[in-house]
DNA sequence: CGGCGAGTGTGACGGGGCTCACATGTCACG
DNA sequence: CGTGACATGTGAGCCCCGTCACACTCGCCG
C-alpha cells in the first residue's frame, strides 16, 4: 500500500554495488530456488532456518484465521528479504509466504549467513535498511486501516499498483493484479463483494474499466482525490 | 498488543551484557535524555539526526490524521529504540514519539552512531533483532484489526497490559494504564465510548473492576476466551 | 466555595461494510 | 459440446461500532 518508487529505485536493496569480494562470498554459500505463481514458500508454524531474497517476482506474506479469512501483511518484490523474522529471532515461521508470480530467489541457510552477517557490516547495514523499510511499510498499513474508508484504501491499492507495474495505454494506466477479486480484496482488509461494488461504481462514473485480473485507470487524478476524503 | 513476555526477558536489547570495550565506545558518544509524561519527543515531519534507545518508561509511536484522530502504532518500553527509521533511511520522522510516563533515553546522533554500526558488527546485528521484534508487532497489530472484534482487542490489550505490568492484588490482576480512556481506546482503534461501554459490560458480569487509569481483572482466563471467539 | 474543564457514563441513531443468497460468466477438460 | 469448478455481478438484510448528545463526576484553581 505504500508508494512503490522507492521500492523501485533501489531495486536489489540487498546486493547492488557490492564490492566484488563480498558478493563472491555471499554467492559462495547462496543457493538459488524457483517457484510457480501460487506455490508456498513456506507455511507459519514451518521451522525457519533460512532466508530468502527475492531476485525475480512477487512473494505475498499473509496469516490465516481459525475461519479461513486471510490478512496479508506485505506483498514484497525484488532486492526485498523474506524470512528474516525467523533466522534472526530463532523462530518458527510467523506468518504463510507464497508466490505471486514465478519468482526466483536467493536462499540463504541461518547457519551460513549469521555468520557472515557478523563479518560483514556492510550487508548488515542494508539488512536493517530493508526491514526498516518494511517497518514503514507495515506501519502504513495500520494507518491506512485505521484511517482510511474501504472506498479510499481500493483507490490507494490500484494507485501504489499503477505506481509499480502500471503500464500506459490508449485508454489509461492498465493495471494487473493477476489474482482473484477475493484476494485482491484480502491486500486492503475488504471483502469480494465490496471490492468489486466499488470498483463497478467507479466504472460507471468512467474513472477506470473493469477486466479479469486488471484494471484500466482512465483518470488517476480522480482516483487520488478519493484516497484524500478518506 | 503483542504478549509482552518476550520483551520483558530482554530486556535491554541493544545494550545488555555487551562486551565492556564496545559498551565504552558507545557510550563514549551518548547523550543522556530525560522526558516527563505526556512531553513530546519528536514529532512527525522532523528532521530525523538521532534515534534513542529507552533506558526507563514507556514511549508512544503514533500518527494523526487531519481530523484528530490518532492511530497508534508502537508502545515501546525498556531496551527498544525509536527513531533508527529516519537515520537509518535518511528521512524525516514518519510519525510522533510522545512520552507515556516519566522517560530517560539514550540519545545516538546518526554522524556518530552510523560510522560506529559500521565497525560493531555485534550492535548491528543486535539492532536487526529489535527490529524484526518490532516488525512483528506491528504485523500482529495489522493481524488483530483485520481479524478480531472490538470486544476481543479490548481483551487482548488488557491482557497484554497485564503481562507487562500487572500486580497482582486481593481482588485479581491490577492493570494501570494512566491514560484517558480516549487514548486508551486509540491503543486498539477503537472510539471511548465503545470502549467504555464494553468495559461496564464486563463489569456487570463480574468479570472486573474499573478504576481511573486501571482496571483490575478478576478473571482474566474469561477475558482469554473472548479473545479466542475473535 | 463555586465554577470550569477534562474525563467518564449512557442512550439514540445511522451507516459502512460484511454476510448471505443467487444469477451469470468463464474456462478447463473429458 | 456438456459439465463442473471457480470467478464475477448484484441485491437484501443486518449488525457492529462510530457519532452525537447530554448528564454526571472529579479535581483544580481563583
Amino acid at each position: 500500500m505504500a508508494a512503490a518508487t522507492g521500492r523501485l529505485a533501489a531495486s536489489h536493496m540487498l546486493l547492488d554495488h557490492l564490492e566484488p569480494h563480498e558478493l563472491e562470498k555471499l554467492m559462495a554459500f547462496a543457493r538459488t530456488q524457483r517457484h510457480r505463481a501460487s506455490e508456498v514458500i513456506f507455511r507459519k508454524g514451518d521451522p525457519g532456518i533460512s532466508m530468502m531474497s527475492i531476485v525475480d517476482g512477487r512473494v505475498k506474506i499473509s496469516v490465516a484465521s481459525t475461519d479461513g479469512k486471510e490478512a496479508v501483511l506485505a506483498v514484497l518484490g525484488p532486492g526485498e528479504v523474506l524470512g528474516e523474522m525467523a533466522i534472526l529471532e530463532d523462530k518458527d515461521r510467523s506468518a504463510d509466504a507464497i508466490a505471486l508470480d514465478a519468482c526466483e530467489l536467493l536462499v540463504l541457510q541461518k547457519r551460513d549467513f549469521i555468520p557472515f552477517l557478523e563479518r560483514n557490516p556492510t550487508i548488515c547495514i542494508r539488512l536493517l535498511r530493508i526491514l526498516c523499510d518494511r517497518l514503514r511499510r507495515t506501519s502504513e498499513l495500520v494507518e491506512d486501516r485505521t484511517f482510511l474508508s474501504l472506498p479510499a484504501r481500493l483507490a490507494k491499492t490500484l494507485l501504489d499498483l499503477a505506481d509499480a507495474g502500471g503500464r500506459e495505454t490508449a485508454d489509461g494506466t492498465r493495471v494487473d493484479f493477476n489474482m482473484s477479486q477475493k484476494n485482491f480484496g484480502g491486500l486492503m482488509g475488504a471483502s469480494r463483494e465490496s471490492v468489486n461494488k466499488q470498483l463497478h461504481a467507479w466504472q460507471a462514473e468512467g474513472l477506470l474499466t473493469i477486466g479479469r485480473g486488471f484494471v484500466v485507470l482512465a483518470r488517476p487524478e480522480d482516483l487520488a482525490r478519493v484516497v484524500d476524503i478518506g
